[in-house]
DNA sequence: CCCTGACTCTTCCCCGGGTAAGACTGCGGT
DNA sequence: ACCGCAGTCTTACCCGGGGAAGAGTCAGGG
């Protein structure tokens, strides 16, 4: 009896997953129909498939990715409980960090009247300093801005308060700070660098934290204060000095953290941004 | 002097924007390089884009797309305050929905335990019923299914209410509906029919509102309660019953709504699903 | 028997970029 | 004058589908 050998319009009804999404499937392997014709190519489901298209139908919903729902659907294959409780509380992070970002972007929305310059921010006139090397403890890694930040910052702490009740003279001297080593601005996989300034000697032996001198020099510096999603606002205005005055900016510019996101709202967040300035051109 | 000419590379960081980005907004005429070498193709650009640069990079960190970025660009020339404050309003209903379904789905991933089948819900059996015709109003119209669902069902509302106080004996006569046309499953651009069950001569003449009879006959019904995003589990659960019992489905298929939304939480929420019955085959 | 309409097939372009590959260019140092 | 590296160019594939186009197929009715 041809009942179990469901054309795909049907199948599409049955699961409510799209025409183009049942093909997607069949092609990456995730829901491959129980037979196809060899001449016509037409695909015939099963009714046993239907509970694994409904199954993917509800995590796609849930906004899981088909990598993660395929490892989902092996692991359920294999009873391996622990690792779809591991996929689920990643996401359950992704959401509650997508939730924070919406009702940041909802906040600013709501405060501004037709403006384009939408991010409530200010920031201090550019300024020439003289900086001298400083010694940090640091990690450098690569990833997305704010994510990596944010994780080596934290990386950093745990380090850092395992360290300070020795009797080493150990201390951490000064805000954190980021050193953004690329080239060219990169919102993901950049090469990104958190340090903590600090004094004595470090016990311990992380190999992946670093103890090291900062370079001295002559530095471009802003202080911004607005959410951290405008601080390219200060980036800008920094740059746009240079130009007037004929500086020459260079790599790696550096961010200090003057204040603790943790304690204060977004839009009281102060960042100090620092630029090494290669030169001064006469010019002008 | 060159001052101005500004390669990519250092737009990039002056914007932060990336070079991918830059070279995607200079072909579609956004963010087009004040001067361009027709030999080598090198993009230069000038330090009065760098506030373009930066306006942009706000607005797409607030999540407007493109073209949205390109019309409030443009509206902003034009001083067209108005506009702009229309694209944000509809930016901020957008970002309210988006924060409402990450809830409902944080929500739905807090109560299972590395279950596959995570969103709570149940359904009766599935039942055959002979259905009369109903008298209805409604209107149809294509969009995507959960916000034109409730933009018509709004609309109907509106139509209804304005009725209802007439001398003609017009009234309500039963749960919101939906009539789904389409011989395949479609998230988006489908074909969706609202309707109320009504008695009485519906008053006024709204072109868009139609009144009809729904055609009877022979229904397969199950009634579904759980968040609405779930529904598929109950259609799935009445084919597969056709399935095992010989029974060919047809369309459109219809939903009952039997409570509403603003009253009861998402778990609560029922909903009857009817397909007709095009035939009982013997065979089985 | 064929016709027609409904269904299905594949391929290609779109979103907003990220990533990689391969080629070319500009500049600084010898 | 040449080398090498850093910067830049284009092309093309990836996500997770939506939409359209053009061609092939199936089944029912005359």
């Amino acid at each position: 009896m041809a009942i179990d050998q469901i054309p795909i319009g049907r199948f599409s009804l049955m699961s409510h997953l799209s025409l183009k999404a049942l093909r997607i499937y069949d092609r990456k392997g995730l829901l491959v129909p129980a037979s196809k014709d060899r001449i016509t190519g037409y695909r015939s489901y099963s009714v046993t498939q239907i509970g694994t298209g409904v199954a993917i139908r509800s995590l796609t919903l849930l906004g899981f990715n088909l990598d993660e729902i395929a490892s989902m659907l092996q692991a359920k294959k294999n009873g391996d409980d622990e690792r779809i409780r591991q996929i689920i509380a990643e996401r359950r992070i992704q959401i509650g960090r997508e939730i924070d970002r919406l009702h940041t972007i909802e906040e600013i929305l709501q405060h501004q009247e037709s403006s384009l310059e939408l991010i409530p921010m200010s920031y201090s006139e550019p300024e020439l300093k003289d900086i001298s090397p400083i010694r940090v403890m640091s990690i450098r890694d690569k990833g997305e801005y704010q994510e990596t930040i944010g994780r080596l910052i934290t990386e950093l702490c745990t380090v850092a308060e395992s360290a300070d009740s020795g009797p080493s003279g150990f201390r951490v001297a000064g805000p954190p700070m980021s050193i953004y080593h690329d080239g060219e601005y990169r919102e993901t996989d950049a090469d990104i660098e958190v340090a903590f300034p600090v004094l004595g000697r470090l016990p311990g032996d992380d190999d992946r934290v670093r103890v090291s001198v900062l370079t001295g020099g002559r530095f471009l510096t802003l202080l911004y204060k607005g959410p951290y999603m405008g601080i390219h606002e200060g980036y800008s205005r920094a740059y746009a000095y240079a130009a007037e005055n004929g500086l020459s900016l260079g790599i790696p510019g550096r961010e200090l953290y003057l204040n603790d996101p943790g304690e204060v709202p977004e839009h009281e967040l102060m960042t100090e941004i620092q630029i090494p300035v290669l030169g001064e051109s006469e010019s002008r």
